[in-house]
DNA sequence: CGTATAATTGACGACGGTCAAGCAAGGTGG
DNA sequence: CCACCTTGCTTGACCGTCGTCAATTATACG
């Protein structure tokens, strides 16, 4: 009788197998795990700089982000969360928090005590390997993103983060044809990627205006994906998937 | 008898007591490792993207990055590393390598087994959670450079990532008085931090003409330590060092 | 309807990149 | 011992990408 796709939980069992490989003995134990539901609104603090939380959580619907203040005024976008992803696994092994998170839309996230979940590394030390493995693809995206602010262009950029949220929303199967939500503004983007909202605003005019892409009501339409993927310089291979994705023949 | 501080692995105990706390069991079984040792000369591949390394290692002397393409022309050093840094501990659980490593300086590094390493990690679990946090150590300075990308100009980008260098290795008692050894070539910080080498030179005359620091013959000397702070809004809470360091009265 | 949020456009300027040349220092070999 | 070469640092001139400021136009919502 697998309930299966039923619990909240099975959302970060396929995030996790996106990546890693678990047996049923181990997705049996994830299930077990006791997991307390909570919403909140757009731009609400999920938690914040400093706080040493005794629990970690995952996203069940809409998107968060983590930033942190580089000044009064800055903000840098570090990291972007859909369903299924864990943004602060981190803090079952580090004790102060060093950015915050935040919903980008309303949100449905699932938080596990901590207590729990390193019972459960213990007793299944290949599922604890899995999220540690998690945390590392985590790092790997986060070198992705120094390289892309550090050498890309404004469009390359863009189109850079584009496709890595496109293939992340494939990967677990959110995605509809070639569409995927998008609900970022073009500020947040440009929080993201270290550029104003003007310039992401006329990068992005650049973008459509090559056929690249249609961006609105907080939709992603890929309308040609060699072509994005050339201009941002796109491979998935950063993103550790298992599988590599037949992403390149679709659009 | 502790033969103390004789052993290349030491170098790595030290630098994960900056971080976590180890018993003595622990540390005497980190010290059982059998450990290869291997010398580089100066910008050599240690590893490079692609590879599906069966050891990892840490570094016994000299200075080490890793870096990726973001095309043919341009390259983006996305970490720095001194001795008893483990660069590339994620290989442990993620097969295909995301970025090359190369020596900055001639290097000598210890190799350890993953094989090896794993069966350590199930025998001693705060061992592999210690290892664990070293690489959430490495993630939040991924995102801590993200944000100085992003975010800080030129000058500001500078100071902090000398601020950086500068904690870290007086974490693992490399200093002495207010100097560290800092091998970067102009243009290789200019790859870090994503600026020309024009432009770092433009950016570190100013920063000496304030009388911040002092930087030749490949060491750094910090001569206004709350001034550089300042000015590269450096706060050492991503390293998520144990002990704070009493950074700001000794210069 | 009026108000708030997001997208868009224009004008202007600055931070930082590119190109090119000159300089300093260290190592090598005849 | 000194030419010569390489590597790294420095400087100048010029320019372009991108940021800032400000105003206008959708679009949604109460």
């Amino acid at each position: 009788m697998s309930s299966n796709s039923r619990l909240p939980i099975d959302l970060l069992i396929r995030r996790m197998e996106t990546i890693s490989l678990l047996d049923d003995s181990e997705k049996a134990a994830l299930r077990a795990l006791p997991v307390r539901e909570a919403e909140f609104r757009a731009d609400e603090d999920i938690i914040s700089e400093g706080d040493r939380p005794l629990r970690t959580f995952f996203i069940l619907e809409g998107m968060t982000c983590a930033h942190k203040m580089a000044s009064e005024t800055r903000r840098q976008i570090v990291s972007l969360h859909m369903p299924g992803d864990a943004p602060d696994l981190q803090s079952l092994h580090l004790g102060r928090l060093d950015m915050s998170i935040s919903t980008l839309t309303a949100s449905r996230v699932g938080f596990i005590h901590h207590a729990t979940l390193r019972d459960l590394c213990r007793q299944f030390p290949r599922v604890g390997d899995a999220l540690w493995r998690q945390t590392l693809a985590d790092a790997s995206i986060f070198r992705e993103w120094i390289t892309s602010i550090g050498q890309r262009p404004a469009a390359s950029r863009i189109a850079h983060l584009l496709c890595e949220l496109f293939v992340k929303a494939k990967a677990i199967a959110l995605v509809e044809r070639s569409t995927i939500p998008m609900p970022l503004t073009q500020t947040e983007l440009g929080e993201a990627l270290g550029l104003s909202t003007v310039h992401v605003n006329r990068s992005l005019q650049d973008l459509r205006a090559r056929g690249l892409l249609q961006l609105r009501d907080g939709a992603l339409t890929v309308l040609d994906w060699p072509g994005l993927a050339r201009i941002g310089q796109f491979t998935p291979d950063y993103l550790h998937l298992r599988e590599p994705i037949g992403l390149l023949e679709d659009a």
